[in-house]
DNA sequence: TGTAATGGCTCTAGTAACTAGAGGTTCAAG
DNA sequence: CTTGAACCTCTAGTTACTAGAGCCATTACA
């Protein structure tokens, strides 16, 4: 049996985010002590460390929700779960290519000023006002 | 002078987005007319085109009010505004690397399993629960 | 058995950056 | 001068937490 603590410790999971995660019905209510404090046994630190794999993979809350609710219909699941992360890997690359294109055009800006001297027209502030200098189209 | 429905054709933002904008501070206040409608004229527009194109970069609406700042300060201003865009930089650059992490990860999973047959040990899910199976240690 | 430190409890409110909806007013076209 | 689109304010909701107040439980040590 573990106390919250504990199950934050080894989960890397903070406790007020578990209290969180309690609350929103991703994870299920533990057992109490008689003061009122949550223990956990094996199960509950599965399921964390389950949820705080998928967050750490993007998964939303309501992925997540899914792929556990999946986990009680054996029947079906696979062909589910894959969509699930299917869709999760789209997303990725979808913000990857976002984001290389950021980062072409802001290392475009960040060179273009020396940070010395031409103090009245930095091209940075003039980048950021002048979409039309950017090389791609965002 | 624009309508705050013409100033959101063309800027691509939305027209509560504006009136959020122009509460925190970031749009100044526009001039009204008899009515109580705002009415924006060419600054308004250039001010907002600034900001949607700074959001679109990543940069937070903190860091925009700073950009906006030094724009009023133009002796320094292009040190500031150096350092700021270089710090957006690294945050996006460190953001592609987790994600290029996450999508080599995705994809392992997503291929491991080919949606039929074997119902009761899916593989994304068994992945999911056992975080020692994976290739990067995230 | 007493006490102090650590950790746990609930509840409210705050964060970023919007988005949605209710209920009412103004504007521009015909 | 009427109609319908667009505007107004205000409140509340979203996601995934995080912070703080004020109080209670557990545990280690003397």
């Amino acid at each position: 049996m573990f106390t919250i603590g504990q199950l934050s410790r080894q989960t890397g999971v903070k406790v007020p985010t578990i209290r969180y995660y309690e609350e929103t019905g991703l994870l299920p209510k533990p057992g109490r002590t008689a003061g009122n404090q949550r223990r956990y046994d094996g199960a509950g630190l599965e399921r964390l460390s389950f949820i705080r794999h998928a967050r750490d993979l993007g998964f939303s809350i309501d992925a997540i929700s899914g792929l556990i609710e999946l986990q009680g219909h054996p029947d079906q699941s696979c062909q589910a779960a894959n969509d699930i992360a299917s869709a999760q890997l789209v997303d990725v690359c979808a913000k990857i290519k976002k984001l290389k294109a950021l980062e072409k055009e802001l290392n475009r800006i960040a060179k273009g000023c020396d940070g010395q001297g031409v103090s009245e027209n930095c091209y940075v502030l003039a980048s950021l006002s002048d979409h039309a200098l950017c090389e791609d189209n965002h």
